[in-house]
DNA sequence: ATTGACTTTTACGTAAACGTAAATTAAAAT
DNA sequence: ATTTTAATTTACGTTTACGTAAAAGTCAAT
């Protein structure tokens, strides 16, 4: 297994270096050190990093993300635990599911819009 | 055709004054006025509230909420000016699609770490 | 007519999510 | 070995999207 560096991780997802260590300040990612200080990601850090920004893409704060990345990572064993993340999950699981509807609704409006537009288009190159 | 207050307004979307009045601020509405300077909202200014709203919700910024309204209420007549609208229009659609895909993807990954989750705690429950 | 609820503008404050710069140290390249 | 490039911490700055408060005018009800 191998190590990314911090900037190879900001080129790959066109980030700056000081958002990767925000997330980290953030508590999102932990990466390891090397002997003198220098950050290294693995394989699964750079995975939860991704999974950061497509949270953010949604328009999720970072403190959600926080939220649903532990859902993710965590070993909770406990009954009541699991019981708890089951919860969790199932609500941000109905959240996404809304989102997805309402995304589509907002994709139909356009679709009509914009063939109106289109239609309005043909119109004048009738005349033309 | 009746008005709204802004405080109705801001009743119905659960939202504050102040926020409806920034968003004017930015130039997303644009209630009349009565001769005291009071602000009335019609159907239309509340229909884009909604929009606004709702774009929100999926992240975009006041100012790409900006040009999508311009997009929908635009009595743009020229050709070049249509033809650059519905450019404009594609491009967000297609955005909008890859969001959809997106997030049906992220559900897809919750379901799945939710029914691990799930199956987990049928052991423990066996166990019991 | 006066109380109370509502609205207006102006303006300063704030949290989130970084940007940016400085000083220092370490790694990579020549 | 020394330049160049990259990394680290610290810390102050900035933008977005409002919150909050003050001062003053207005509307609705009694």
């Amino acid at each position: 297994m191998n190590y990314y560096t911090i900037s190879q991780l900001a080129e790959q997802f066109d980030i700056s270096t000081r958002t990767i260590r925000y997330y980290e300040e953030r508590g999102l990612i932990s990466p390891i050190r090397t002997e003198s200080g220098q950050r290294l990601y693995t394989k699964k850090d750079r995975a939860v990093l991704k999974l950061i920004l497509r949270g953010k893409r949604f328009g999720f704060s970072l403190e959600e993300i926080h939220e649903m990345i532990s859902l993710f990572d965590n070993d909770r064993t406990g009954r009541k635990q699991l019981e708890k993340t089951i919860a969790y999950g199932e609500q941000k699981l109905k959240e996404v599911t809304e989102r997805i509807e309402d995304l589509m609704q907002l994709k139909q409006e356009m679709e009509s819009i914009l063939s109106d537009f289109r239609e309005r288009l043909q119109k004048l190159e009738g005349t033309k």
